[in-house]
DNA sequence: GCCGTTTTCGGCCCGACTGTTTTCAGTCG
């Protein structure tokens, strides 16, 4: 068990015991401890074997003696109690959007609805509006929510980019309004989360009513689901949920903290501001004596008020940020201006669209020193992958390019394939012959975590490989990571000085922010590349930066922030 | 169930909106 599933258990068992009307504290205790356990550095597992699981923040005797026993059963006996006594269908309706608990457990009593299903046909029926405080709304809502929820198999998460460009779209219309001074994107989007479940946006204005007419009433709405005096929230096409909060000019920094999240980072913060007499909301900071509200206009009050360096969006998930900044610990971010070259580019010798001269020109317009053209090895026979023969002629063209410019350096390198059994697509005579290796799987992804590890490890091992592209294989939205056993990776990768890379395009981010941290905090380096296929990916970059970024990725950490000759060094290019 | 530089008992982050009822519970972010 690791701390994700353990953590998740416990928030199952807050949801059960808040089903079952248990006392609202306790089941927030549960909460509060999966929230602390998602955010340690260490596995449970590795602190429990070193007797060290003491000082868990919100984890007292009772929840370490659950944790206990899952680590050492699988699970714990008061939740296997409790799950015995609630029939299972109960936990999926709590799971539709605007029935919490409360309701769940009244249709429940009420018309013995213990799945979807029969709440569905219970609210067709209109048994549901003759309950206590409900009514004929409350039952059309109902329905469409379940419509909804059966209509979204992604889990409601939407890749950053595609969300990231709607955001822009309606920020743009919203700005258009004679009644909004200006608008900004906030929530999950603002800390570049790789996927984000709705999209928060703050608008500026002194006719807030006005603003959110504007607002629900645009084209591209499909449903208004909120509609108040300084909040709206509306359905885009695609279930995309958009959220929209009104403020003035004076409170506008305390509401696009409030709004940037991550709602554990805000209650970390309200915690310390109730330590200084405080309390803290979306629109200042209020004497908890005197009632007086102090609005910040600017976000960076709110930390300075607090005792704490500024946090950049990105970090703020209550991960560690805050004592970082207590103790003067925090990380200089890696930036976009510090990335020198591109790692990971594909020419039209392969599957890539451009030649390699069109590469080398778009480069040097992004100002980069240098960039390695990996296009793929014959086993990825889809995208034209290169023989050794073309390879080697490849070698020779890229050899003639760099003689008849100074102005940047193309390494000759490749994409190779991590075959089946470990083995690499290439000889190593051949590998021997270029500037770069790239490896990478491209096939036989549904192999078992013992198979696929091991496949990884050994190309790994391999003397001439410098860096594992995109390591875990996932395609957001599309398909999970490999089940690869991420700690060992990334030992092996550590042991033998290889690179992993974080991969920019956004359907990657492969790395992720989690595993990205995880392996800077190891010691291994990163490169942050784009897989660029065509010149206009170069700039999926701004991506893979916000993912280091999220993973508390310094300048440091990444080796396309050397110069040429740094990174000839370190990849052992002679000429 | 957790926690304490006034506390080992009595608190526990904070506010908007909806739908219902007429003062508020439930849900959400």
């Amino acid at each position: 068990m690791d701390n994700i599933q353990i953590a998740e258990m416990f928030n199952r068992m807050a949801k059960l015991l808040e089903f079952k009307g248990e006392n609202p504290f306790k089941t927030r205790a549960y909460t509060n401890a999966a929230r602390s356990i998602k955010g340690l550095d260490e596995e449970l597992s590795v602190l429990y074997k070193s007797g060290v699981m003491d000082s868990i923040p919100g984890v007292g005797e009772a929840l370490k003696s659950k944790i206990v026993e899952i680590l050492e059963t699988g699970s714990f006996d008061a939740y296997e109690r409790t799950i015995k006594e609630i029939p299972p269908g109960i936990m999926e309706i709590m799971d539709i959007p605007g029935i919490g608990p409360k309701m769940t457990r009244s249709f429940y009593e009420k018309l013995g609805a213990t799945s979807v299903e029969e709440l569905s046909k219970a609210a067709r029926e209109h048994r549901i509006r003759r309950l206590p405080r409900m009514g004929e709304k409350h039952e059309e809502k109902i329905l469409r929510s379940i419509v909804r929820m059966q209509q979204d198999k992604d889990h409601g998460r939407h890749p950053i980019a595609f969300a990231g460009e709607i955001a822009k779209q309606i920020r743009d219309e919203l700005s258009s309004s004679p009644h909004i001074e200006k608008v900004v994107i906030a929530g999950s989007l603002r800390r570049k989360k790789d996927t984000v479940g709705d999209i928060d946006l703050i608008a500026i204005s002194n006719e807030p009513e006005k603003a959110i007419r504007f607002f629900v009433n645009m084209e591209q709405v499909e449903e208004i689901v909120e509609s108040g005096t300084s909040k709206g929230a509306v359905l885009y096409p695609g279930n995309l949920r958009v959220d929209l909060r009104v403020v003035e000019m004076a409170s506008f920094g305390s509401m696009i903290q409030h709004f940037t999240g991550s709602k554990e980072h805000n209650i970390h913060l309200r915690k310390i501001a109730l330590s200084k007499g405080y309390s803290l909301n979306e629109y200042g900071f209020k004497n908890e004596i005197s009632g007086k509200l102090t609005p910040c206009s600017k976000e960076k009050e709110i930390y300075d008020f607090l005792g704490l360096e500024y946090l950049p969006p990105e970090i703020r998930e209550d991960m560690g940020e805050i004592e970082a900044s207590l103790t003067g610990k925090l990380p200089r971010l890696i930036e976009k201006e510090d990335i020198k070259g591109d790692l990971h580019v594909h020419s039209n010798w392969s599957d890539g669209v451009n030649s390699i001269e069109e590469l080398a020109q778009a480069a040097i317009q992004r100002g980069y020193e240098y960039i390695a053209i990996t296009d793929h090895s014959h086993s990825t026979g889809i995208a034209n992958g290169l023989s050794e023969k073309r390879l080697l002629e490849h070698i020779k063209i890229i050899d003639t390019l760099n003689e008849k410019t100074d102005d940047i350096r193309i390494l000759s390198g490749t994409e190779c394939d991590i075959r089946a059994d470990g083995k690499l697509d290439y000889s190593n005579e051949i590998l021997e012959k270029l500037d770069i290796v790239i490896v990478a799987v491209h096939a036989g992804l549904e192999q078992d975590r013992n198979k696929i590890t091991r496949r990884i490890v050994a190309a790994l091992e391999n003397e001439h490989v410098d860096i594992l592209a995109h390591p875990t294989g996932r395609k957001l939205g599309k398909r999970p990571a490999y089940d690869i056993d991420m700690d060992k990776m990334i030992s092996v990768a550590k042991e033998n000085e290889k690179i992993l890379e974080i991969n920019s395009s956004p359907w990657r981010l492969d790395l992720n922010d989690t595993n990205a941290r995880k392996a800077k905090e190891q010691g291994v380096m990163l490169a942050i590349n784009t897989d660029t296929h065509t010149i206009e990916h170069f700039d999926n970059i701004s991506f893979g930066i916000d993912v280091a970024r999220r993973g508390w990725v310094e300048s440091d950490d990444v080796i396309n922030t050397m110069n040429l000759k740094q990174l000839c060094a370190r990849l052992g290019i002679l000429k």
